[in-house]
DNA sequence: ACGAGATTGGAAAGGCAATTCCAATCTTTG
DNA sequence: CAAAGATTGGAATTGCCTTTCCAATCTCGT
């Protein structure tokens, strides 16, 4: 009977005191569905943690779906810049560790609870919301192309051999970034995370110092 | 005020009807569950799936969270056991790039629907229920101690060189299949899975050609 | 200062889910 | 066959959640 989701119009704040009430409750919910689930995280819960009413979160986003896709596209983007000093030099093995490692840390920081921002929703929405699944598809691909990006530089700098797939790299690391993470909350530890991670970078290294065995007349 | 989680009484079925009934229902919030999410699975869901009444469920199984332990467990075994024959000789490259191949070709049939029936599960269950977040603990570690064994085997066998550390890399694939699971079902396409599997066995391939390279002696 | 639109509070409608209950109806066993 | 226990049907209870609504109150441009 429902309109299937009709986007309920969503007024953009045009006040300063209504951008405020706007971001609390964003990152509220942002907050909250990340530790409890989309699911787990009622409209309820968002008006305390936020100290907003109702209307406030209905006037502001239409409706829970709408609320979600807005979290959404706030973690993408808050993460992704968040990293972005980081995610922008990903061209050396060094790099590479030193920005997983920050995630171990902070995964240390939290005994491992919630898992990946991103992944954890990506696996409660996607089968079930598919606008939800596309956002949540572009999210990974910035993150899949910052790394990428970071390969192709040490690929054309000769630190990779030009036949390297750095696109499969690319995906096997962020993978094993997810999977790491998974298993690590589902262990409170965040060694499966560790491991899962450098043996991937291993391989990249591994890589790196074929590529200059085969290039004997270098340094 | 409730007895937080008091395990409810559980009748196990004693009559032949009523293991059959609960089987039904088993196999039905199993089903429903892994496609919808647990909370995406209400009590009438499973009823209708089930062609049950409500007090059938109840009956057996105390809860819905005694249902969900229970499907914990059922997902845990059966898709063990579905593998055993794989499972049991993961000792070479060739049965590790077959064993996920199947898997892959599992995830083309359902077009990527609900990724790994056991990683959605605990990505939606571990930050909010303790008890399932040591089932799927117990799930996975069988999982790892299956690939761990096969890879210690080659190490015994001198495919490996005796100083890899087998169960980094077994951790390191269990986190390539579920990334890469979850990166395909949010793309609903299985190519990401499969490189990220891919990468990881590449390097476990590349650990055996070291291993052999430095043993000239045989063959 | 005034009016339009933005923002807010809080009540209340409507729905569905989890769980309980009790009265049948089978099954098994002595 | 009769009693005890297992199994089943279906209604009723309770509570929470989503969403709507309307009446304030505030902000800002003119």
């Amino acid at each position: 009977m429902q309109p299937h989701s009709a986007e309920t119009r969503v007024r953009a704040a045009s006040t300063e005191g209504g951008r405020r009430t706007r971001d609390r409750i964003l990152r509220a919910a942002a907050e909250l569905m990340f530790k409890q689930g989309v699911a787990g995280t009622s409209i309820p819960d968002v008006q305390r943690r936020a100290q907003v009413s109702a209307s406030q979160i209905y006037h502001y986003f239409g409706d829970k779906k709408g609320l979600t896709a807005a979290v959404i596209e706030y973690q993408s983007t808050v993460k992704l810049e968040q990293q972005r000093p980081l995610l922008d030099h990903l061209d050396s093995i060094e790099a590479l560790r030193e920005w997983c490692e920050r995630a171990a840390v902070r995964l240390d920081a939290v005994h491992c609870v919630g898992g990946c921002e991103i992944g954890s929703l990506a696996s409660e929405l996607s089968d079930i919301d598919p606008s939800a699944r596309l956002g949540l598809a572009t999210g990974f691909a910035a993150w899949q192309a910052a790394i990428e990006s970071g390969l192709a530089r040490m690929r054309e700098r000769g630190d990779l051999g030009a036949d390297e797939d750095v696109s499969a790299l690319a995906v096997a690391l962020l993978a094993a970034i997810q999977g790491g993470m998974l298993l690590s909350q589902v262990n409170q530890d965040a060694t499966p995370y560790r491991r899962a991670v450098n043996v991937v970078i291993d391989h990249i290294a591994d890589r790196v110092a074929a590529a200059r065995a085969s290039r004997p007349a270098d340094r």
